[in-house]
DNA sequence: GTGAAAGCGCTAACAA
DNA sequence: TTGTTAGCGCTTTCAC
């Protein structure tokens, strides 16, 4: 291609880097005679002096991709623009089929690593300390000094449960997730900050089937409540679909809230939930940010990042209506 | 590392290619040299040469990932022994992302591409013809003269009525999505086809929303099925949940099948929803072998391939129970 | 301001 | 059987 503008190909290289000096003629000849050509340049002929692959790779056991493919909206975006493209590795649980992906990567000279999972507390079966590249993690339990990061819990639950004490609600339980979750735990610790005391906490599955058990033992006991916080939108559904079922009026009855803002359940539900959004596109940006900093060099203190959670209102809680329909929008038009 | 057996880098290559002739001896005193010194080729390097970058590429603008990941799932699972890597780019629907995600594959050397989406009969807002590797298009629809993966519509749904037949359903209609859908013009002809005759036909949107309206619709109406075959899980749910509010019993009174087998809505209505499964992971398989052998040059005749479905059996429709779980467990388990 | 030459880490053809 | 040489497509000194 460079014969064609009639220059060397280091000229060439130089005009096209924006590198280098010559006169500006030169360097515009060059770069028409590029655009007229469709001349692309050789990514691993590049990467190849450059050491530099332009290239991360993401590794996720979370194979239904829940929680993964927001994160990986957010990489994705925070780094096309820098050329960076992005290898999608699913692990499952298996060590091995890990060590074949990440084999596979580092072969390919990635400049870092992403590891995300679905939870918070639990490690990717695979070993990613002391790795020849820099390793970010989202979403899952890092390596000691390494750069981690995950929603707050703990704020998102209080936002939840301040809504709905600012709603008038006296009598709040909380209905989450198995106990031993790190989230569980985190999503609990507000909700008791939040009503001042230890109120009423009910452990059990990530389902709608325990939403509904769950609200069957309430509705027996006879301590009903005027508010659910819900551990996640499914839970949250099966309590809705449950009080429905009892003639139980949802919000005006009790109000519900769920976790995840995971739009297929939280917009699907009769009527659609007031959830709290862990911001998970948000976290993969800055997820994509940092891997490339510490790709670039660039120094990045090391620990425990918690991004901010958000509550996304929409029906289930009552309230001021116009409120709620344009902090939903501006939410969803946020991200 | 070559130094460190005492060959020349060539042998060293050689050797760990299993390609050329040294003895047995040296091949072996080389291997180990490299396990031992964690030795991996720069892959960079070798695809300069070989001019194979053992990547490709999977365009999608199905954010969302409800088709997209299974059908990534299957490349990954097909390739990840030939050491091919995936990189995920999802270009919503805007054209100038997709050439920016595009020219960034290129830029790659990918050794192909796979574009998928969420519907068969609409293309990617990207132009991927006369691209200079190949391409195949999974679960959206192609170029002219271009190797095309869809999922059988008409075997699938033809099975679902069959099912409900053999159950002795005599009343089903269908209950559908938007009647420009090329998915659901197909269903309908298969149902038809099955039932022998021109049935009743509701189309709708994609929601349960809409499988509730249905339900309303055709017991206001009188005319009560004792079959629902549904276009997809969410109406299919919506359905489901209207008829339990009416009191009307599924199975036993009517038989409701969905489409997708979208585990998270077909396996968390109650009953848990006998649906068709399109397959995805397999026609992600079948996509990655198929680019491969494109990209090695191998011939692949062009054209729609349609890769059937399979009805994965719940509890929605009734019947022998014992035939129901083996069935459905076999069904998990083949995938 | 521009170009010639070296070299990134590997493989392939050819000598030895 | 092994090693030497050339070169993949680019960027980067360093002469000119």
């Amino acid at each position: 291609m460079a014969s064609r503008a009639g220059v060397s190909v280091a000229t060439a290289s130089k005009a096209l880097n924006d590198t280098g000096r010559m006169t500006e003629d030169t360097r515009q000849r060059v770069k028409a005679a590029a655009t007229e050509l469709g001349f692309r340049p050789n990514a691993m002929a590049r990467g190849l002096i450059q050491k530099r692959s332009f290239t991360i790779g993401l590794l996720t056991n979370d194979t239904y991709g829940r929680f993964t493919l927001p994160v990986m909206a957010g990489i994705s975006e925070a780094l096309v623009d820098q050329g960076v493209s992005v290898f999608l590795c699913g692990i499952e649980d298996d060590p091995a089929l890990g060590r074949v992906h990440l084999d596979a990567m580092l072969d390919k000279q990635v400049d870092g690593i992403i590891a995300s999972g679905k939870r918070i507390d639990r490690r990717l079966p695979v070993d990613l300390s002391n790795l020849p590249v820099p390793v970010v993690y989202a979403f899952t339990e890092g390596h000691e000094g390494s750069v981690t990061l995950v929603s707050d819990d703990f704020q998102g639950s209080a936002e939840a449960v301040e809504h709905l004490i600012a709603l008038g609600c006296k009598r709040i339980v909380h209905v989450t997730g198995p106990e031993t979750f790190a989230s569980v735990k985190e999503r609990t610790k507000a909700y008791r900050a939040g009503i001042g005391g230890d109120g009423v906490v009910l452990y059990g599955a990530w389902s709608e089937h325990w939403g509904h058990e769950a609200v069957a033992q309430l509705w027996q006991q006879g301590e009903t409540p005027d508010a659910i916080f819900c551990g996640n939108d499914q839970i949250a559904r099966g309590v809705v679909d449950a009080l429905r079922e009892r003639g139980v009026k949802v919000p005006a009855d009790v109000s519900v809230v769920g976790f995840d803002n995971w739009e297929i359940v939280a917009g699907q539900t009769r009527p659609p939930l007031t959830s709290v959004d862990m911001n998970l596109k948000a976290l993969g940006r800055e997820a994509g940010r940092l891997v490339l900093e510490l790709a670039e060099g660039k120094p990045v203190e090391p620990g425990v990042r918690k991004l901010p959670c958000q509550l996304v209102i929409r029906e289930s809680c009552g309230g001021n209506a116009a409120v709620t329909e344009s902090r939903g929008g501006v939410v969803a038009a946020v991200d």
